[in-house]
RNA sequence: UAAAGCAGCCGGAUAAUCGCGCAGAAAUGUGAGGAAAGUCCGUGCAUUCAAGGACAGGCCGCCGGAGAAACUCCGGACGACGUGAGUCGGUGGAAAGGACCACAGAAAUGUCGAAUUUUGGCUAGUGCGCCGCGUGAGUGCCAUAAGGCACGAACCCAGCACGACCAGGUGAGGAAAACCACGCUUUUCCGAACCGCCAAUAAUUCGAGGCGUUAAACUUAACGCCGAGACUGCCGAUGGAUUUUAUAUCACAGGCGAUGGUGCAACGGUGAGUUAAGAGCUUCACCAGUGGUAUCGAGAGGUAUCAGCUAGGCAACCCCCGGUCGAAUGCAAGAUUAAAUCGAAGGUUAUAAAGGCUGUCCGCCCACUUCGGAAAAAUCGCUAGAGUUUGCGGGUAACCGCAUUCCCAGACAGAUGAUUAUCUAGAAACAGAACACGGCUUAUGAACUGCUUUAUAAA
RNA sequence: GCGGAAGUAAUUCAGUGGUAGAAUGCAACCUUCCCAAGGUUGACGUCGCGGGUUCGAGUCCCGUCUUCCGCU
């Protein structure tokens, strides 16, 4: 889990990231960019696995946390890329990542972020 | 030794690195389950409403006990299944009444028809088909890893038209819509009441049919009664006919419904007696049910005996009986603090309408009431409890009492995770708290333990 | 978290405890010079699954699985 001030909370704020409409998708996970920084905040981010992917909570924590771990690693290390530029992040996990290992999930995840114009 | 039955145990461990929730000033402590699940029952807790009356309605259903209660648990009774250990059971009433019992069968619980009373009903259908990010076989294109895009029969379907026939018609009054027309207008819908028709049930009456008795005299009358009943079935006592006058024959009257057959089920069953053959025979014996009596048991019920009553199934269809339940909404309940507040409709004299009294009606209440939209922050509720561990005592047991010990998640985009190594078993199943608790049901990996039964073998 | 509905042929839907049906689609044949339309016939079903009540269950009762919808 990552301390408070990276996490996105607040319903308002991840309609408002949805509704920029800017999205990338890799290995069964999307991920949808909010709008541009003003101030030196830290980047938020929201992971979502919805109810309609699997109907066991067991199944659907296991990829979220694996994809929560997997953006911790990658602020540890700096390795973010123009991503930090941006307001919010979410991830959305669906019924094709499901079952991954650690390894595919990182994978995906990294390619996402620096990816990110 | 094998195969079964019942019960119990466990729900990964250790190390390293990087992390998260909560408490705390910090050090540090602590952090998912046996089912946390399904939401199938039952409670606590919270808010709103409840003058009163009537009627509906839900749930439960062998007996005793436990429990806050329960579609809960324990012990017993009875029934069913199993060689057995055992397992399963929504298990009151069919003699208050109604419905149903296909096919087969003579017949499925009782003749047929009409009238009056009562109750209920008085259009089914066919064709064309709006809308729809409704469902959608199939087809085409793109991509070929997944898939994406387009077309799309048919169905659902607002409505429109036609409308057979087994009977519908008139219609006070009310509502809605339409307008070069505002009307004693037109159209559509609802509809009290009346007339008529159809169906059913029960009661009564009448008729038909059948049987018996009596009378007349040869097919009628009077009185009484009425569940049906197949077969070239069985019988031929009684009465009759025939002529061969008999121990005969008769698809004659009549007697019988045993037997055969149908079916899930045929009016308790089996055997004897009686008889012409038989039976439903106030005949006898045994068995089953039912009722009475005696006795054992706390009771469900068991046993014995007498009576001689014999009653189809279905209540997991309606119903009857007994018991029980204030209703509604669920912690996103609700409380406090802060901030913010738009639109529409009806009423504002009275009535009416709307609303409330949270199943319905009567009855009562109200003057600001109803409906829709937008925006949503913090704190509390929130976890010490029908609690956990161990021991003793009571009880067959469920469970109860006393002592002792412990404090053991509390989030709000939502914590308990990731990687690596070793081990059990080269790969650990089912599965994640969201107010709490008691049950039920379902899912589930590997290994192990105890008791019991049956079979086989040996001593 | 709470509440409600559905599951029947390949598809969309009927179905009063008593032999499971309709339309479309599919297959074969007829018709045509060929196709479409039309006509005739046929295959299609564990009534989601498992128990129970009943002589008999798609229908009644209980449990379970899946899908959809609503409230907040």
């Amino acid at each position: 889990m990552l301390p408070k001030q990276y996490r996105l909370k607040n319903r308002s704020a991840f309609k408002a990231t949805y509704r920029v409409k800017n999205s990338f998708h890799k290995g069964g996970i999307s991920l949808f960019i909010g709008i541009l920084k003003k101030d030196d905040s830290p980047t938020k981010v929201g992971f979502v696995v919805s109810k309609k992917v699997h109907k066991r909570a067991v199944k659907r924590n296991r990829l979220k946390r694996l994809m929560r771990e997997s953006y911790r690693l990658l602020l540890k290390e700096n390795n973010l890329g123009n991503s930090q530029k941006y307001l919010s992040l979410i991830f959305v996990g669906t019924d094709k990542a499901l079952g991954k290992s650690f390894k595919e999930i990182n994978a995906s995840i990294k390619k996402l972020v620096q990816g990110v114009q």
